[in-house]
DNA sequence: GAGCACTGC
């Protein structure tokens, strides 16, 4: 077994304790408090913060700042409280409720996708998702029921987060009354007072930074670099288990892969483990795996062992496991990235920012005080970037740019983004709500722009809802545009299990492709009595289908809306395919020779993803139409559907001959 | 012939 050489905890070697101070701006961050942060304390650390009498701040034992509100929400105003996720918006609002000693969904509530727990009348502190809080802009474009707008989180730079500041900043022009803050857990709290500086509202808006309650945590760095992280990390497993006290270990790797090969090198040693040493409990965890897993992951270790769980970035920021005392950082994560470019989304596996660095060693301190391993050298630290790349510079905005034009915002080049994304992913989408009939020639929003601008999901999806009527199937496809929206319907396990599975999978093929293979599923999925076993049985996701249940029901009230009808097309597959084409119609490709298609714009080479059913089969056609198309190891095309060429005619007339073809 | 970080409406 390799000999590792860390840094030791404690020595003052390089980079050898956790010195939060050195890793970051202590003008604007507080070193890690191990109580709870005062008013006084933030003011000194805050350079604009403005303090109200009439507003208290408290940090709460689990680390999330509360605002208790004594004056203004007084008027009937209400406050709101965004999170970027709907666990964190639940929670922290059940938290709240509990200290402010009333029910939730009384006084204090919360509203995410698919749950409303508030009173109308009653309540004034309401926490939801910051995607929520962007789509009411859409209605109520000043968002004038709120007097105060808290923005949690922000550090973590979701899209939703960037456009509500950019909104925000531009309704604070309008309503001088709404009080904006900005709450962020880490380096770049400097970056929001700039920001909202800039526009003249200095003094105006608060930017909060606190730190949640910590205990010290020593942190040790590799000497040597790695050449092979996930060998290392079972290596550093392995020592820590021979020869720290007890205290559970948290392993933070890129992706099901690693996490898969990092456990059976740990369960190949297990035999070998001595006889004095704890036995380990070793624990998966990322989000592919079904929720009693996942929940298996918190159960407390029993007495005398140790559990070891090996995670992806889900442990970072939403999963929270108590216990923890040491923690293996791998010092890497998995990101996606958008080439405007090629229209081509795809993962990779880059070095985690500092933020990431100081939050993977937190979580070994969160109960008591511990140890972190980072697997790379101290000056590699010094190399990484602040911060993680912000969401919207990497991602595609068609949807964005649809609803930043539906609030009015039509020079996006004008929109005061907190970070711009490039020009070139601004051009692309546009020209994709021009090519979809959503955006005119004048870059105005046309009436079915308008009402899609309202629809939650993507572009492609809302205009096969509106065509439906037209081809008389409503009913499926509202089940279709469901069941693409959800992720991972299929559960393919390593191995044998995986082959089963595949089997399973099978007994819902049909003919003409994934989308009326999806179609089986959720109606089967019905049928049956929307039931886990059943899922189980089938190798189907509980959760995924679940989901999809949920989004078919607020998009079937969304076609209510606005008189669109749900009728059944009766089986006719045909008229069906004929409607999902004039969603994907701009995704058409052509079967070649070797098994590969060739896409109708660009002529790429585009290989089938193995989960679809037509992986090992021509399309009688020769033609299909595609969901979506990722770049892994190959470019790689999801959901095929086989169509007639000429279908693509009625379609491809308004936007090839014109844009030559490209 | 082979794969999937994590959210959110």
């Amino acid at each position: 077994m390799a000999t590792l050489q860390f840094w030791k905890p404690g020595t003052t070697g390089p980079g050898s304790t956790l010195d939060r101070a050195n890793e970051t701006d202590d003008s604007v961050i507080s070193s890690a408090p191990t109580t709870s942060l005062s008013i006084q304390a933030a003011r000194e650390r805050l350079p604009i913060h403005k303090y109200r009498q009439n507003l208290l701040w408290k940090n709460d034992s689990l680390g999330t700042l509360i605002l208790f509100p004594t004056g203004w929400a007084s008027e009937g105003n209400i406050i709101a409280c965004t999170q970027p996720r709907r666990v964190a918006a639940t929670s922290v609002a059940g938290r709240v409720a509990s200290e402010v000693g009333t029910i939730i969904g009384d006084e204090v509530g919360y509203t995410i996708r698919f749950e409303d727990v508030s009173d109308k009348e009653r309540t004034h502190i309401l926490y939801m998702t910051d995607g929520i809080l962007f789509r009411e802009t859409l209605v109520d474009p000043l968002l004038s029921r709120f007097s105060v707008i808290m923005i949690d989180e922000a550090h973590e730079r979701s899209v939703y987060t960037d456009l509500l500041l950019g909104i925000l900043k531009k309704i604070r022009r309008k309503r001088p009354s709404l009080r904006i803050i900005v709450s962020s857990a880490t380096l770049d709290a400097m970056s929001f007072v700039d920001y909202f500086s800039s526009g003249g509202l200095e003094n105006e808006v608060t930017v909060a930074s606190l730190e949640g309650r910590m205990y010290p945590v020593e942190i040790a760095h590799l000497e040597q670099p790695t050449p092979d992280y996930v060998k290392t990390a079972a290596d550093t497993v392995w020592n820590i288990n021979l020869q720290q006290s007890r205290g559970d270990i948290l392993v933070f790797l890129t992706g099901r892969e690693e996490i898969d090969r990092c456990l059976e090198k740990l369960a190949e040693r297990l035999p070998n483990l001595p006889r004095n040493a704890s036995p380990l409990k070793l624990f998966a965890l990322h989000a592919g795996l079904s929720i009693q897993e996942q929940l298996s992951v918190f159960e407390p270790a029993e007495p005398g062992t140790r559990k070891v769980i090996v995670s992806t970035n889900i442990a970072e920021a939403s999963v929270t496991i108590d216990g923890i005392k040491y923690v293996v950082d791998s010092g890497f994560v998995k990101v996606r990235t958008y080439n405007p470019t090629t229209s081509l989304s795809s993962l990779v596996t880059v070095p985690i920012s500092l933020a990431s660095a100081i939050q993977r060693a937190g979580r070994a301190g969160r109960t008591m005080s511990g140890i972190c391993y980072r697997l790379y050298t101290s000056s590699n630290l010094k190399s990484l970037s602040p911060t993680t790349q912000p969401e919207i510079t990497r991602t595609d905005l068609t949807t964005v740019i649809l609803q930043l034009k539906s609030l009015g915002v039509d020079d996006l080049m004008k929109f005061e983004w907190v970070t711009s994304p490039p020009a070139e992913s601004v051009l692309r989408a546009l020209e994709g709500l021009v090519a979809s009939g959503m955006v005119d020639e004048d870059g105005r929003l046309t009436v079915v722009g308008e009402k899609v601008a309202e629809c939650p999901v993507e572009v492609n999806l809302a205009r096969m809802l509106f065509a439906s009527k037209d081809y008389k199937c409503g009913d499926e496809i509202l089940t279709i545009a469901a069941m693409t929206t959800v992720q991972d319907v299929f559960i393919i396990p390593d191995g044998s299990a995986g082959a089963l599975a595949e089997l399973e999978r099978r007994k819902f093929t049909a003919e003409e492709g994934d989308h009326l293979t999806l179609l089986n599923v959720y109606n089967a999925f019905v049928r049956y009595g929307r039931s886990s076993s059943w899922c189980k049985s089938h190798a189907l996701s509980f959760r995924a289908l679940s989901r999809a249940i949920s989004i078919r029901s607020q998009l079937k009230k969304y076609m209510q809306r606005f008189d669109l009808p749900t009728e059944s097309c009766q089986g006719d597959a045909k008229r069906l395919r004929q409607c999902l084409v004039s969603g994907y119609w701009r995704n058409g490709a052509r079967w070649v020779a070797d098994g590969t298609y060739r896409s109708v714009r660009g002529n790429t080479v585009l290989h089938v993803h193995p989960n679809s059913v037509l992986f090992t089969r021509k399309p009688r056609s020769g033609w299909v139409i595609f969901h979506e198309m990722e770049e892994t190891k190959k470019t790689q095309i999801r959901i095929l559907t086989e169509i007639e060429p000429d279908w693509l005619l009625d379609y491809g007339h308004k936007f090839y001959p014109k844009h030559g073809g490209s």
